[in-house]
DNA sequence: TACAAATACTCATTAGATAAGTATAATCTG
DNA sequence: CAGATTATACTTATCTAATGAGTATTTGTA
């Protein structure tokens, strides 16, 4: 039989459009397309959203329900399971392993924890610059050893310490924020 | 018909492995895989290598001459054809227009540029850090903006300058060590 | 004689992405 | 009341990207 596949990353972030209370499809998508919203880092066609949910469903992480209405066409009411739930949950917490997944997932996960308490923020801004910290080290350990005939992977991993330093710097900023910020 | 397609972006580069003299594809590969050269920002498959190569060759850009050799199996090897020629030039002066194409694109960029010569690759940064300086007003002036109830957008913007200005002091210090460092 | 190395591929599959279209009921507008 | 628009839910076809796995050929080497 084939091996079953489902390296979920980004697209456990939809669950975070149901976790408050269910949603259907058409305003999921209406959400993520608000351009002030995770629209900002995220444009997300109908077609694929369509085929993300079912994935997702046939994970085990969604559960349609139809809601026929009195007045309207009905809607097909995506739920969150208990499974769904806690991988979620999980998702939130966990911290990205690469530079190039901040311009996505990162932000995603920020954009979800906010919508969450305080608390989650800031424990997530605390992991992640754990994780970016130790990257950091590796980056400059890795730096310090390179012989000085490789220009090229010399320029590379500068480039990379920049980067990360200037993440670094941000979510030190994005701490001091959450911490006076309101959330509603 | 089909309206033909080809927004070739990332391998054109590979025409810059034949562009000092021709090449096969399997030599093609041995070179994109040591690591401490383009490797080390592009992984890319034999398959995958294949199917980019046909491309370009479709495209018109590649031509392939089969040597038969006397003791070895014959080479299909890779020539530039003149707009191939046109088409890498081209695109190696091109600065990169998002953050995103740093890592990738404008690495692989830097790496053919210092094949060349110092001016090639002192136009290619020259030009880069120009239009990232651009880049970098527009985001300032979208952060200026900013009704300050929009937080997330701001932890957006804000992220995406902070990259910026780090790639943008990259972009000087390979500056700087491109103006000393002599290439063979 | 068998195997390894150099060389060049192919095929099948999955995933990611997009454009475009279909369908249906309700509601609004002239 | 007709016709347009909106809300809602999908499907299909197509293309690109990516990967794993395998095949084929020629020669040199053990």
């Amino acid at each position: 039989m084939p091996a079953q596949k489902q390296p979920f990353t980004i697209e456990l972030a939809l669950l975070g459009f149901v976790r408050a209370k269910p949603a259907h499809p058409y305003e999921i998508h209406q959400r993520l397309c608000e351009s002030r919203a995770l629209g900002l880092v995220w444009q997300l066609k109908q077609a694929h959203l369509y085929a993300l949910l079912s994935r997702l469903e046939a994970a085990g992480y969604l559960e349609r329900t139809t809601e026929a209405q009195v007045n309207r066409p009905p809607r097909k009411m995506l739920h969150l399971t208990a499974q769904g739930q806690a991988v979620f949950t999980r998702w939130l917490d966990e911290p990205v392993a690469h530079g190039r997944d901040f311009r996505l997932e990162f932000l995603a996960k920020l954009f979800f924890a906010h919508q969450e308490d305080r608390q989650t923020v800031a424990e997530l801004i605390e992991r992640q610059r754990e994780a970016s910290r130790e990257r950091l080290q590796s980056l400059a350990r890795q730096s310090a050893s390179l012989p000085s005939d490789q220009p090229f992977e010399r320029l590379v991993v500068q480039f990379r310490q920049g980067q990360l330093e200037a993440t670094l710097a941000w979510l030190d900023q994005c701490a001091q924020e959450s911490g006076k910020a309101v959330k509603r």
